[in-house]
DNA sequence: GGGACGATCGAT
DNA sequence: TCGATCGTCCCC
């Protein structure tokens, strides 16, 4: 991971966010996967944004400060969402974490997620359960064990890390539309700012087309 | 001190 | 399409 990445603009970060991995390792064990959605929170001018206004607050504090951090808020009351801060410090921006390609624990995700009543070891987990597991960005904190426990955290760190491990996805590998659950936000409900794997199926509506 | 509202999910 | 469920934020 070189340092200057997460220190890109909002949108650019968003779209290299992509084909990379987000990993957790608990005592429980390591989960994660590629990360194949996302969305960009790009601040005060983003009527979307919880930043929008540059309101700052304790919840939205940590967008303040330098990128490569992780905002952990709750939503609904009962579920959690992970973004990765963006932006020099003093611009409150984010890019939300929507879906996962799980490639690492995939059984600690789905008992996490409540998808499997007894520990099955080397059980194959069907493809439709897979696709389930992180197709979601409070699936994705669910699976993975993040809560506002983790706020804050350097995500160049273990035990919450994301990594590099194969070559940058290619920009026509990678489509765009609309961000989902912003319809309070005016004309930015349409801005082009949620990015995903095309065609990938673990992605978190209408199967990424 | 009080009330409205979610960057969602899963069952119907 | 709708209900769950409660922290956050803004207003009184």
């Amino acid at each position: 991971m070189e340092p200057a990445f997460f220190h890109l603009p909002t949108l650019e970060l968003a779209r290299r966010l992509l084909g990379t991995r987000l990993l957790h390792a608990t005592p429980a064990g390591l989960s994660g996967g590629r990360i194949v959605e996302v969305e960009a929170y790009v601040g005060p001018g983003d009527p979307a944004a919880h930043s929008y206004r540059g309101r700052r607050t304790a919840r939205t504090e940590v967008m303040f400060g330098p990128p490569g951090r992780a905002y952990v808020f709750q939503v609904y009351g009962m579920h959690f969402c992970l973004n990765v801060v963006s932006g020099q410090a003093g611009n409150p921006e984010a890019v939300l974490l929507r879906a996962l390609e799980p490639t690492d624990g995939l059984e600690l995700m789905a008992r996490r997620r409540g998808l499997v009543q007894e520990v099955a070891g080397g059980q194959d987990l069907s493809p439709r359960l897979v696709r389930n597991l992180a197709s979601g960005p409070a699936k994705l904190c669910q699976a993975l064990g993040i809560t506002p426990a983790q706020y804050g955290w350097d995500l160049r760190l273990s035990p919450l890390f994301i990594c590099h491990d194969r070559d940058p996805v290619p920009d026509e590998a990678v489509a765009s539309g609309p961000r989902i659950g912003i319809d309070y936000a005016g004309e930015a409900r349409e801005w082009p700012w949620r990015f995903w794997l095309w065609g990938n199926p673990h992605v978190s509506r209408s199967r990424g087309e």
